[in-house]
DNA sequence: ATTATTTATGTGTATATACATCTATTTAGT
DNA sequence: ACTAAATAGATGTATATACACATAAATAAT
């Protein structure tokens, strides 16, 4: 759906605020058509995205603020999506015996398990045939949007 | 920031796949330098887009149903705004009389006033300018939005 | 060594997101 | 006209976001 019918809008102050418009659109657009494979298995895009940053280091174990820096969105509460994540037994969470201020997390066995079969269920729907875009309108599409965000300041 | 720094990983399955991660953590960025601008007015970005929303119609008024299908993330929680912006008396709530189930919106004077302060200091931060892209390099970037969305389905 | 500062994490609060359900009203079907 | 289905909106719950603040531990400053 183009943008336009999406938010029911025509005009646009101009294409590079048109582009601002249609970023934020296709990001919720992209959350939600991850978060409807991830749903059955009863985890959330970001509860995913903090197993799949773990498997990264697996079987090393990493802090809170290492998780949290990888993080798409900044802002995330990595303590409390790791509570979630704690409670269905998924991760483990222990106090580092080098530096005790640290939380130190590791994917459990269940958590691997469950991280293996929401990747390959999203792999299928989310891999490049899904996407009606070849590598090079991914990297020209890649380039633009790092434009975007280099601002004069 | 470059994608690989924001997120600290070098290796992305394909092209396509960083084209995903970057366009979602692109529209954090924005968000975040928009809310910031927002934040002295006590609006959240969400407040102010349902704010817009509504001054595209006036003065005729809006139905939440209507707002809420021209909102960028569509799962937005409209009657819950609008709870938010009433209690700061920037809309008013009152029944349509055509069809008694509809609840029609009115921006308030104060309403107006604080959209029209927030925007001039959001254009001025969010301007064209302020991004290092020209129409040219916008067009493009918006032709490739649609593009990723467009799935085989 | 003692105190101040910084760092890592947790927690509290307000708002938003995602989704299910409830109520009132309207519309369609018979 | 009466009932069923659809629609509009409100509300409840779980989770996430955004941000302030609290606590404990480590580091720096004196």
């Amino acid at each position: 759906m183009k943008l336009e019918q999406a938010i029911q809008s025509t005009k646009f102050k101009s294409e590079v605020q048109k582009a601002v418009l249609n970023t934020l659109y296709t990001a919720w657009w992209l959350k939600t058509v991850m978060s409807k494979e991830l749903k059955e298995f009863g985890l959330t895009h970001e509860q995913y995205n903090v197993l799949r940053i773990l498997k990264g280091k697996y079987p090393e174990q990493m802090c809170v603020r290492d998780v949290a820096c990888r993080m798409i969105e900044k802002s995330s509460n990595v303590p409390r999506i790791i509570d979630r994540l704690e409670l269905k037994k998924l991760v483990k969470r222990a106090t580092s015996q080098i530096d005790k201020r640290e939380t130190v997390i590791t994917l459990t066995q269940s958590g691997i398990a469950i991280l293996e079969a929401s990747t390959r269920i999203l792999d299928k729907s989310m891999d490049d045939n899904r996407f009606m875009m070849n590598c090079e309108d991914a990297e020209k599409l890649n380039s633009l949007l790092e434009k975007l965000r280099k601002t004069e300041e």
